[in-house]
RNA sequence: GCGCCUCUAGCUCAAUGGCAGAGCAACGGACUCUUAAUCCGCAGGUUCUGGGUUCGAAUCCCAGGGGGCGCACCA
């Protein structure tokens, strides 16, 4: 049998369910629809068969007498995972559960592979991620959760485009990687003899275009960060950045409290959420506005119970951290040590929404001197079940004060840091010309994602997240 | 990169040093209202790979491979 070139279903599982839900029992209706999808499970008894046949948007049976069905025995024998085309009455069975019966029948497609266990699923996480594609079948969960990340991107650009937003694209290949500190990628151009580094981040060239113009841009940019994996981390994730002109890290705090609530408005119609907390205990979160804000140094001090900042005794800031077993680098300054305190002591003890506010300028080389503290950056992250959900800040505009923060970078990179940033002379340039005041922010989405759908691995939202290759062919 | 755990039939899992098994799927049969259909029958294995210990290894040991978790690094 040579599966037909195009078919056409005039309904889906879910649009059947809706429209014929309410029927009693043994009912017919006269209606008469086209549908497909796979056949997930067959209940063959006699002259009278039963299968249920899933489609993208759920499931409906098919009921099948032999007296009226087509090549009755060939469809009792298909192979559960089939694609079938069905054309028949809208009905209930003497049970009322909603049917197709099968007046006609196509076979678009055979699955030669048996399909995994009906009730069990895959349960081996390297093969559901390898075989990606009949874990979405097979995986009501795991679908409905990659939907959810669907909807959660398109919300969020159709938030940020009623704002003004303009959504851009820049290149994923960069001369020099910037705009975070991390390990790139490189790869090689043929034709230019060019190393090139795979995006760590947008940032530099988002700038650049607020300096051409764009008072509003953003991009949902997949960067590319080597490093390892983890049940957080994928070499290759996805981030929203956008910046906005005559903004500053206030402005960011109240897009990000909003944003996030609309996000999770629209998904759940609730802004309250429950989410695994480190012993894996479901615990409440509530992203509605407005968020705690508290400065780092406040924070330190609530959690570690010492109250240290810029201004302590470099030898004092040492010892409470070693007291508090960070492992201090001597090339360290006081802001590194204050942030490494921070992380050890109080980012993980935070369940948030929080935003952290105010980090050293010293690990913040982008983000602008604050207004008044000295030493310190306009910059906060955003804290919630305990992680890291967003950066920002009011955005470094100076290009005198750039280029000695690069050249700083430069420093911890020849003292072997080789996360650190380098020169970025054309980005200088672009600053020369003029960059406004500016409010700048990133988002994990891969992580905003986890949070909205209580996801606990950043694999289960993506799609097909990275593997070792398998050492020979399936 | 380091540590711990894990890998048995297509899928989910047993067998803890003594004949490799069950359920589902597959295959053959019965069955006109089932829905994880049921019933009868039949078949299915490089126990991840390679070494070693042992009378005997899925099981213990060594090496390698895949995966998971933790640490480190980060978002």
């Amino acid at each position: 049998m040579i599966p037909p070139y195009r078919f056409e279903p005039d309904r889906s599982a879910a649009s059947l369910q809706e429209e014929f839900g309410a029927l009693d029992p043994a009912s017919e209706t006269g209606v008469v629809v086209t549908i497909a999808g796979r056949m997930m499970l067959r209940r063959v008894q006699g002259k009278l068969a039963f299968a249920t046949l899933q489609d993208g948007s759920g499931r409906v049976q098919l009921f099948a007498p032999s007296a009226t069905t087509p090549r009755f025995d060939a469809l009792c024998d298909r192979s559960l995972g089939d694609w079938l085309g069905v054309t028949g009455e809208v009905m209930t069975t003497r049970r009322g559960e909603l049917s197709v019966r099968v007046d006609d029948w196509v076979l678009l497609a055979e699955a030669r592979r048996p399909f995994p266990d009906k009730w069990h699923g895959i349960s081996d996480p390297d093969t559901r991620f390898r075989q990606r594609y009949v874990d979405l079948w097979v995986s009501d969960d795991e679908r409905a959760i990659l939907r959810a990340r669907s909807t959660v991107v398109s919300s969020m650009r159709r938030w940020l485009d009623d704002r003004a937003f303009v959504e851009v694209e820049t290149p994923v290949f960069h001369p020099i990687p910037g705009g975070a500190l991390a390990k790139p990628f490189t790869t090689h151009h043929n034709a230019l003899d060019l190393d090139l580094f795979l995006r760590i981040a947008p940032e530099l060239y988002l700038k650049r275009l607020v300096v051409g113009g764009f008072e509003r841009v953003y991009e949902i940019a997949r960067v590319f960060r080597n490093e390892g994996l983890s049940p957080r981390h994928n070499p290759e994730f996805t981030m929203i950045e956008l910046y906005q002109a005559y903004a500053d890290y206030g402005d960011m705090m109240v897009l990000v409290e909003e944003l996030v609530a609309h996000l999770a408005r629209e998904l759940h119609g609730t802004t309250v959420l429950t989410y695994p907390d480190r012993d894996g205990v479901g615990r409440e979160l509530d992203l509605s506005p407005p968020w705690r804000r508290a400065t780092l140094v406040e924070l330190v001090e609530e959690h570690a119970g010492v109250r240290v900042d810029l201004d302590t005794p470099i030898d004092a800031l040492r010892r409470v951290c070693a007291d508090h077993g960070v492992k201090v680098d001597e090339s360290w300054g006081p802001g590194k040590l204050l942030l490494e305190l921070y992380e050890k002591t109080t980012e993980h003890a935070l369940w948030g929404p929080i935003f952290v506010c105010d980090y050293p300028k010293e690990v913040s080389p982008l983000a602008r001197s604050h207004r008044s503290e000295p030493g310190m950056a306009e910059r906060f992250e955003g804290i919630v079940a305990g992680r890291e959900l967003c950066n920002a800040f009011s955005e470094l505009v100076d290009p005198d004060e750039q280029r000695a923060r690069f050249e700083e970078q430069v420093s911890h990179r020849d003292a072997g840091d080789d996360e650190a940033m380098v020169v970025d002379a054309d980005y200088l340039r672009a600053l020369d010309f003029g960059l406004p005041p500016t409010g700048g922010l990133g988002i994990g989405v891969d992580r905003l994602v986890m949070l909205l759908t209580g996801a606990t691995a950043i694999r289960d939202v993506i799609l097909f997240p990275t593997l070792r290759p398998e050492p020979n062919d399936g």
